[in-house]
DNA sequence: AAATAAATTAATGTATACATTGACACATCC
DNA sequence: GGATGTGTCAATGTATACATTAATTTATTT
């Protein structure tokens, strides 16, 4: 029965397999045959296959020929990757956005995210901070505009998120990175592109250190 | 007849629709069904529907429902979208791999496309002289070693591959360009990380300035 | 002739069929 | 017992079938 639903179940299979892989419930090295995949949501081979496809393609599943989709674990060789080019990229975002000297309304989303990273740190919900965090990246990537880039960044962030789950628990309380935030909104809201580029890095890279740091500490290999 | 050939014909169908956009066998706004494709190719669609899926999430070409599968056209302000992103990863790439002081015998074959790209242009040779250029960009990145952002600029180029086919000839002798180069690798040599970044920054901003400027000029907004 | 309705066509999305072939279990030999 | 050969099973890669539906053409009406 095709086209039984108004999506394509190609779009449903692709949304709901990331969602899991997110969610953990398929965790990295996870390993699942297509008939296995197809059964489990209610559909045939053939879209769950082109779903997987993509999934590939966005470095979230391995296809492996005879054994299946494998959840790509993420080790610390994979994250040392991943936040160099994170590093590389979002500065140049934050100075861009700051070069374009956005208008008060513009900046009230950035202002928001700031501040409830700030409550939710207050009242230790590590959660909800790690959403305001995520929203104020990302409404930073909205500003710039750069379609392209925003992707690209958040496909790379997908590939880290479940190993935020486990480390924003290990890790000290992260109020030096409120701080930081604050620091980036004040050069944009200055226009000073020079100084949003270097604090943006700044907290990068050293969130970066901290993170790796932590999981060498943990002895986490594989995430 | 499955498998007939070693490789799959996912793969076929893949690497040859990709070549023939390359070379503009398949131009900016060709548009062509999945059974023609198929007949084409010498294949059933579904191998031909994988590949599109693949090109797809590269950015290369477009799915219209009922339409059939479009080479995607790259506009000014795609270039613009492209070059910024190179322009945040490249200086960046330089910059590691000066502070990893390369050995020379690493170091030979970017002195070598160095080199090439410097004949080339002696004996007006621009096809070449794009070649080498291109190595001397490559052998960067493998140098760096981060294997997640080769994939992001090597998919980035070659959506502006095209371009360059049409600007090649359109612009000045690339004479400050190997200029820029051979500054690039004296940094490199010396280690001097710094220096590095801000030379290829500034290369790819004159780079990219210069190619926008040349489209707006003879009114290319399509290619 | 213009506008609308009906019919045809054809492309997609999905399901299913099937040959090939790797993986594993079992049997055989030294 | 360990190593090697054989057979079965099942997953993949690919082809094909088919219902749905957008697009186009033809027919009909005003």
């Amino acid at each position: 029965m095709p086209m039984t639903n108004k999506l394509s179940r190609v779009n449903d299979a692709y949304s709901r397999i990331k969602e899991e892989i997110r969610t953990n419930r398929m965790p990295p090295g996870f390993q699942a045959t297509e008939p296995e995949i197809a059964l489990r949501l209610g559909m045939s081979r053939t879209p769950v296959r082109e779903a997987l496809i993509r999934l590939e393609s966005e470095g979230l599943v391995e296809l492996i020929p005879r054994r299946g989709a494998r959840v790509l674990p993420i080790n610390v060789n994979d994250m040392k990757e991943i936040y160099d080019i994170l590093t590389s990229l979002e500065p140049d975002v934050a100075a861009n956005v700051a070069a374009k000297k956005p208008t008060l309304a513009e900046m009230r989303p950035l202002e928001k995210a700031a501040k409830d990273m700030e409550r939710a740190l207050a009242r230790e919900d590590l959660d909800a901070w790690a959403d305001a965090d995520d929203r104020f990246h990302l409404y930073m990537l909205d500003l710039n505009g750069n379609r392209r880039l925003r992707e690209i960044v958040l496909a790379l962030k997908f590939q880290v998120c479940r190993s935020r789950i486990v480390t924003l628990r290990l890790r000290d309380k992260p109020e030096k990175s409120n701080k930081e935030h604050r620091e980036i909104l004040d050069h944009i809201r200055k226009g000073d592109a020079e100084a949003a580029r270097k604090a943006f890095r700044a907290h990068r890279q050293r969130a970066a250190e901290e993170l790796i740091k932590l999981l060498k500490k943990f002895r986490i290999t594989n995430l």
